[in-house]
DNA sequence: ATACTATACGGAGGTTTCCTCCGGTTGCAA
DNA sequence: TTGCAACCGGAGGAAACCTCCGTATAGTAT
């Protein structure tokens, strides 16, 4: 998971502190609560007044939109690292599997995040994109070797595996999360 | 959609009333308005006290169980009608489409529905697992022609619709909802 | 018909979470 | 050092949730 750093133009130097300390506790708090956290005790733990975190992240959406990010640089790495995988569909389905994983660490994040029709050129809308394109390529490489049929669409296959985390996220037994999984990789095979 | 009448014991009249209009009020906002319905817009517009509404339905949760019931009926109902179409992977697809229509109604309600961990006995759980079970009985059919994997469950491919209507949801475009189905469909024939 | 009581009504108000607004503070460039 | 643009932080209004309890009434016993 890369270091974020600095994000936007220059501002001062309270500022960035502020912003980063911020995005840190968010992390930590969706990570072990999930999405619904609570603004004020984001701002608490990070030691700074609701103003603050409003200022810097005026919308819910915008703070777990930058929490989310980093994530998605991770998938676009894992991705172009599986490009050269020998086994196309193994390399697919290894990604899949880790969108899910992402997916249920990230929680109803990724609900808002996926469709991500935010106003063109925002950050995570970019990162999103370019986290799919990668997808893409994993899946027109399983698509060129036979192995997927050649009608399946990326976005389809990352809404799936969007969907599987959530229909299983407030279930006590994630014991379908697997078959789910695999009805749907059988659906994409030739 | 079956009248569902008297539900709980003995209650006096004007108890019973409120109850019905309640929960018709209930019914209408949620096909409309979806599962973040507002409780005391349900009241005024049952023209009942906030008070009232607790009483009857003391959590969010028991008021959409209620709402949802007669549609759980209703899905299990024409799962017996379907139990005698000729085609069995027809029917299945069928009803297994019936299932997001209906999820896709009660949105965020299905999500707690479908886990129905509810205390054994309750009225709605019985009526999701009788819903569940004449389901079951359409895929066996279809699993019996040898039109469908026998390792498919159907609490898998249950979850599936649910996750698919989940991950659509809040999409500006529901373009995505047949692909998605097709995967499904595919991953479970033979 | 009347009185009595268990049952039900309804909304005032406490709580939680969200978000805004603005007086006070401070980094930093000159 | 000084001045100001940028920033801080929390008080407080708004929305929704849910509880509590004084009042009203349906159903029954006389």
């Amino acid at each position: 998971m890369g270091k974020t750093g600095v994000r936007k133009g220059p501002r001062r130097a309270d500022a960035q502190h502020n912003y980063e300390v911020i995005l840190a506790a968010a992390r930590a708090a969706v990570a072990e609560r999930g999405g619904d956290i609570v603004l004020e005790d984001i701002a608490r733990s990070a030691g700074v007044g609701i103003g603050t975190l409003y200022r810097h992240f005026p919308t819910r959406q915008e703070l777990l939109e930058a929490t989310f990010l980093d994530e998605a640089l991770e998938l676009r790495q894992r991705a172009e690292e599986l490009k050269s995988a020998p086994a196309a569909l193994g390399a697919l389905i290894d990604w899949l599997r880790l969108q899910m994983d992402f997916g249920a660490h990230g929680r109803s994040m990724g609900a808002t995040v996926m469709n991500a029709k935010h106003t063109e050129g925002t950050e995570i809308q970019i990162a999103c994109v370019s986290m799919r394109d990668a997808g893409a390529v994993l899946l027109r490489h399983a698509q060129d070797a036979g192995e997927v049929r050649p009608d399946v669409e990326i976005v389809s296959l990352l809404r799936l595996m969007h969907g599987i985390v959530m229909a299983n996220e407030h279930a006590p037994d994630q014991s379908l999360v697997n078959p789910m999984f695999d009805v749907v990789i059988a659906g994409i095979r030739t």
